[in-house]
DNA sequence: ACTGTAAGCCAACGGTGTAAGCCTACGACT
DNA sequence: AGTCGTAGGCTTACACCGTTGGCTTACAGT
């Protein structure tokens, strides 16, 4: 009789096996769940019904795995592509990352503050470097572009997940905040809470102003450099 | 014989008192040294020479510490003068702000990472509104402007506080990055490395490059919307 | 002189990351 | 078939963290 490799011993459930990829995924889940902070080596272990000091076998430490948190959530990012113009290329994988940034509100301050990227930013890094210098910036250019780009993008969701509202009903928010300021302290900037109580069309905090002023800003550099 | 209020005893060596000023002031040089998961309530207490518990006494909680912090720093930014044309002032006040930013390297999260902001921060966000839209934005145009310098700024302070090199010794350490990388697989990034460090001039990551380029997209949209 | 309160101290609880060691089942090799 | 190395779990323990609650002291006001 060919026995399974394992025999169907019901009482074991035989729960499949850890995996740093399992590590990270469920370490994901919990921040995008519960934010950042409330990912820990004890509850990381509850979800995934294993002792917390068995994640060390997979995985090296703590900081591991907000590395590969980091490196996850930023392979999901959009490369440019080669196939078109570079601004439209940019423009693209720059809306791609920010919608990714969006949907993990912990990920924006963590890939930023991580020391060495992993695998997954360098390759979008080299998609975005080779965009670039192709479309005839020079290198020291590409950098200062990718500098601007990414601090730009970065700190947009940074704002973005940490404004006081959620977007969705920000007029009565918006209105009561303006109520607990000291009156006439802050003028302009009650004027501004206002305009953002009242405005028709919703409130204009869109990633999209910032970014198509950037890329239009480097579009004029390259010609006047090359004219 | 008039005593003192207090009598001279030497054997209580007579400490001041603790405030919240004091409590936060010692919060910041130590993020400044250690970074900012080095501030803990009993090492705050060690230094100020007081059992941590005392700390609360002056202050709610840590998390109210951290948005002192936050806003003690604020206070550093020099907010734009009215007294000259909107895009200089605008332009020292950035500047000023990265300065303090990059003089505290843990400040860029935490300020954008805040819920609420404090009073610095409401009066410095005061003083820009109050410019822009004396230059003769729009309010909506105010707002999409705050946020895109302001996203830019603390992105770019993010970025550059994690850089993985000192500024100083760039080149050598690029290099041995560059030597790291599997060969072939990222050869954009490669070439960009070797220009970092061949660069004659050093490496061009300057702060005010996006800055002036925001700046004058900006300029330029308030002049094609008077045109 | 009394008394209320402000501001320090102390002990303890539940949480964190992780070092060290143990145990057991599996795969490979003789 | 028997042995053994090891991968991958578990357990214990330590030092540190933020914070609750209660205690004590010293000073200010009546």
């Amino acid at each position: 009789m060919p026995k399974p490799p394992t025999p169907p011993d019901r009482t074991a459930p035989r729960r499949r096996p850890l995996s740093r990829d399992r590590v990270l995924r469920a370490a994901i889940r919990l921040a995008d769940e519960g934010g950042l902070e409330s990912v820990s080596m004890r509850k990381l272990g509850q979800v995934l019904r294993v002792e917390a000091m068995s994640l060390y076998k997979h995985v090296a430490n703590k900081d591991d795995i907000l590395d590969g948190m980091a490196d996850l959530v930023t392979g999901d990012f959009e490369a440019p592509s080669g196939d078109v113009d570079w601004k439209s290329a940019i423009r693209r994988s720059a809306i791609s990352a920010h919608q990714v940034l969006v949907r993990h509100p912990w990920a924006s301050s963590l890939i930023e503050s991580r020391r060495d990227a992993g695998p997954a930013r360098l390759r979008y890094l080299d998609a975005v470097i080779g965009v670039l210098s192709g479309a005839g910036f020079a290198m020291p250019m590409v950098l200062r572009s990718i500098m601007t780009l990414d601090s730009y993008t970065y700190g947009f969701a940074l704002q973005e997940v940490a404004w006081p509202f959620d977007m969705d009903s920000v007029p009565e928010q918006a209105a009561t905040l303006a109520r607990a300021l000291p009156v006439g302290e802050y003028p302009s900037f009650v004027a501004m809470a206002e305009m953002v109580t009242t405005a028709p069309g919703g409130v204009p905090v869109d990633y999209e102003f910032g970014l198509d002023l950037i890329l239009d800003g480097l579009e004029a550099l390259l010609n006047t450099a090359g004219h």
